[in-house]
This record gives structure tokens, C-alpha cells and sequence, in this order.
DNA sequence: GCAACTCATCAACTTATTTTGATATATCAA
DNA sequence: TTGATATATCAAAATAAGTTGATGAGTTGC
């Protein structure tokens, strides 16, 4: 109901996870910091590719850039994370607080 | 590293959640059980776009439903937003515990 | 300067997803 | 049974997203 987290806000990182090029990209990410050139090799696809969805997830604020010489590297934006996490959250509060309206098929 | 959560798993709910229509039922589903017509009214759509993404969600396990007489009510399943919650926390962690490889710029 | 290297971008193409309008199925009430 | 209501489904059209291969821009070392 009240969301903090701005619905448009999840929507935005939501698409940009929703997609398994770029979740693989973030969940080796999760272990640190890489440049384009290390994750062409752990993912071995073309460089456009990689390019392509590094821009997404940028633009969607889940990753951040820092050049340095040649190289540009990416690591995760916590601050999403936590943001997402945060709707999430609220979701499942607002369903439980409306009389047992949700379903537990976990 | 050694998720818990299949990734696999984790991105069918975060393609079932990416779609600003599927948002908007499942943030309408967050007060309580609705049927289909409840949901056509509200959100003001087609009632064949609305079934569509209805089965969507439903496909993810993001939702039940049920039938009672010519009614199908839709409910949100607390137990998948778990999962998801769960995911994100591990991503977190694994980013935290990785050297501080993670910018916060919330 | 020049060549090699890293990465971004772009246009054309392919594929996937969503919308639309129509029709089908099931339930109910009369 | 008939007619109305609620929902699902389907094929065709529209839209969006991802891929490909090529080119361009910045950086470095020679």
C-alpha cells in the first residue's frame, strides 16, 4: 500500500535482472570487482554481448563502472540490491498484515 | 558462489515480476485474495491481457488460485517472494564477504 | 605517429513477448 | 434449456528485446 520503494524503482532493477546473461554477469560479479575482458572469458560470449547487457544493468543502477587505463570495471551496486530487497519486504509485510490473504506453498 | 537458491529459479520469478502490468497485479494481490474481476476493474484493462498475465504469474509460482463457482480468485504465494528474498540476501552476502568488492550508493 | 588492445556503439536481423479481438468453456439463474 | 456471466485460450498483429558483425573511440607501448 504506502510503498517506500517506489514501484517504478523495483520495476527498473526487475527488468534489468530478468535475464540470464545478465544474471550471470551479476552473480560473478558478487564475487568482486571485473573488467569487460574477465567476464568475456568467464562467460565466454562476444565482447558486443557483454557490452550490450553491462549497459543495461548500468543504466538500471544495479552495477557501477570505474575506468582505469585500457579497462573499465564493473561491480555490483549494493545500494539496488538493498533496495530491492527492501520491496520485497514490504510486499510480503503488506500481504501478511491483510488477513492471511497469501499463500505459503514454499 | 554456493547458492542455495537455484539461479535458474530465481530468474523465472524475476521474469514473472518484470512487467509493469504483472507489478501492478501483484501489488494489488498484496491486500488480499481478488478474483479476476476485481483485478479487470481496478487496474482498468482487457480481461484477455489481464488472464494472460495472470497465467504468468501463476506459471512462476508467484501466485495461486482457486475456483469458487464462476469466480477465480488470485493469491499472492508468500513462500516464492521468500525465495526471492533469499537469493538477493545471498548476493548481498557474497558481495560483502568478497573484500568489500561492493559500492553503496543508496 | 603507428599498431595493438579494450571497450562502446550502431544498424540490420532474429527472436521473444505482449496486445488485440474473437471464440470457447464452465457456471449459474431463471 | 436458454441466456447471462466469469474466465481462459487462441491466432494474428504489434511491440520490444537480444544478437550479430562491423566500425569507432580512447589508451598504451614502441
Amino acid at each position: 500500500m504506502g510503498s517506500v520503494v517506489a514501484q517504478s524503482q523495483a520495476r527498473d532493477l526487475l527488468k534489468a535482472l530478468a535475464d540470464p546473461l545478465r544474471l550471470q554477469i551479476i552473480e560473478s560479479l558478487s564475487s568482486g570487482e571485473k573488467c569487460v575482458c574477465d567476464l568475456i572469458q568467464e562467460i565466454g560470449l562476444a565482447q558486443s554481448k557483454i557490452s550490450f547487457h553491462l549497459k543495461v544493468l548500468k543504466e538500471s543502477g544495479l552495477i557501477t563502472d570505474r575506468q582505469s587505463g585500457r579497462w573499465v570495471y564493473y561491480k555490483l551496486d549494493i545500494g539496488a540490491l538493498n533496495e530491492l530487497q527492501l520491496w520485497l519486504k514490504q510486499l510480503t509485510q503488506d500481504c501478511q498484515e491483510s488477513s492471511a490473504s497469501c499463500e505459503n506453498n514454499a
